[in-house]
DNA sequence: TTGTATGCGTTATCAG
DNA sequence: CTGATAACGCATACAA
């Protein structure tokens, strides 16, 4: 590995000119730079970031925090962080926190030490606060963890009530909710704005809850549906949930949309692959997750931005589980 | 930040003797460690990787190159490794290359720049070499890059001989292979065990490319099987492709598994979510990923393992695409 | 068993 | 415009 000083001796200049031709920083003669150009060339060279990284007591590294990268909403997120990440030079480290505290604790502590620039924090811990500690950069992703960090979410409220209102346009009457855990503010709005959104005459509610998993909530479902097969609407608090829904429809017998329809909430990708394709309030994922990355960089040049938040409007996307046509 | 020197005056001893405890490394008596300990808990002491890094020229930072974490395959890769990384003491940043080759070198002057302990790559560049002038222990997953490079691959003639006897066993004998891009050596192997499978009495065989993408695949196997309406048996060699298939064969009122069957490869998640659920050859993608993981690690940690290749068995997950019970 | 001194590769200060 | 030189935080050879 050849260092900064290999270059200074070749080019007959010393270490200072070099850092500052290296970091435009102050002066540089044109012979100088003449000089030190070739010689980084022939030795090849290429700046330590490590020792860079010592002094300056900085680094270009982003720490990402998410449940679970196999969890098909963390993909796209993960892609837009780090897309974002490269333009401004920036670079991510993946971390799976599995929703649990130990871990994620772990990871910050780990990060710290990395001297990471900053830190983007997907996390439902709303009363832990051990992120408190962490003097760096941070962005809360998806979920709120406190008013004093800048936060970008998805107007779930909003989105809610649009698939709610789409329901009830459809013709549906007897509409149940599928809940995630309680734990997830981003549910809580969800449900809130299911429930003004189903505050209409005519209109039966029930909510239940499930975790956004295809499996469990198909299981749940099925055995909701079968005692309640009234119900002709659902809204799906994920698109985890509506498509464990629609399997357990067809395991019931339920046609969807005939004699049932289906809104999901996220907008994954196997939405449009099932069969028949789900009726869902896309998040703008990508957008969620660049925006979350540019609001960290801005903070980690420079600017102060506290109390800064952004609220991302979701997207009806009408497919097959619902039969709006018929309202029209 | 608090330092070792910090630790050192508090605890009234030398930085070398802290330097010591904390590493394990040399003698450090007892009442020594007993203010080390005490003044560490004191001051909240947290060691610099960076500085660490610095002098020892060494980190535990592990560089994974992928296409596109979108990709559906990737995200648990990506998972496994960064949970074996998570084992070990690792820990992992994440690099899309989008098969780019540019970006891909990028990446990898970067992490060196970083002194990463090691890089996982996955790429389909066979010709080029930029690898080579990186140094550090390197792991190619999924798709072999050079006989010198350690690599974790799954076993595609296999497992694609699998799928094809398996769909000929259940009656199909028109049978249709729709490969890979060309670049992919996985793709070639499996393309070489659907031949080596289907060369046998009685059997039609057609091979048409495609990339590994829903849409592209539905169109391109839309127009084909238009033509070629005698075509009772699809082995994709991608998941993608088989649900492209499946919804080209929806469209054109061909029906899954009775007129046409289905075998994918891959195992990706979706394939168990459409309607009707795909037949395929599932990778053991979290073990290609463990795999590779361990054997980056153990490189790392001082063994040359040159030459060292490790192949895993995927698996046949017989599912509604295919009619074996008509045949057993 | 412990401490001193030096180096790791850069940045940055401060005289020239 | 340029060059010594002192940090940065830690590891380690060498002395003690």
């Amino acid at each position: 590995m050849t260092t900064i000083s290999d270059v200074a001796r070749l080019a007959e200049v010393s270490v200072a000119t070099v850092s500052r031709y290296l970091n435009e920083s102050g002066y540089v003669g044109a012979k100088s730079r003449q000089s030190i150009e070739t010689a980084i060339k022939e030795l090849n060279y290429v700046p330590s970031e490590v020792a860079r990284s010592l002094s300056t007591k900085q680094s270009d590294i982003i720490g990402l925090i998410i449940p679970d990268i196999k969890n098909p909403f963390f993909p796209e997120l993960a892609r837009a962080v780090e897309d974002t990440a490269f333009e401004y030079g920036y670079t991510v480290i993946l971390c799976n926190s599995d929703e649990n505290p130990t871990k994620e604790k772990h990871y910050l502590q780990k990060l710290t030490k990395k001297y990471v620039a900053g830190i983007i924090l997907t996390t439902i811990l709303e009363q832990e606060s051990h992120w408190k500690d962490v003097k760096l950069p941070i962005v809360a992703l998806d979920r709120p963890i406190d008013s004093d960090v800048p936060t970008v979410t998805t107007n779930n409220q909003k989105g809610a009530k649009l698939a709610t209102d789409f329901l009830i346009a459809c013709g549906a009457t007897n509409l149940l909710c599928i809940s995630g855990p309680e734990a997830f503010v981003s549910s809580q709005s969800r449900v809130e704005g299911f429930q003004t959104a189903s505050r209409k005459k005519n209109i039966t509610t029930h909510i239940i809850e499930s975790a956004y998993d295809f499996d469990i909530a198909e299981k749940i479902i099925y055995d909701y549906l079968k005692n309640n097969p009234s119900v002709d609407g659902i809204f799906a608090c994920s698109d985890a949930s509506a498509i464990g829904a629609l399997k357990a429809a067809h395991r019931l017998g339920i046609r969807v949309p005939e004699d049932m329809q289906i809104v999901g909430f996220d907008g994954i990708q196997v939405g449009n692959v099932v069969t028949p394709s789900l009726t869902t309030v896309a998040q703008n994922i990508y957008q969620l997750g660049q925006t979350a990355a540019k609001l960290l960089i801005k903070q980690i040049e420079g600017q102060k931005l506290t109390n800064e938040s952004i609220c991302i409007d979701p997207e009806l996307i009408i497919r097959e589980t619902t039969r709006k046509e018929r309202f029209e």
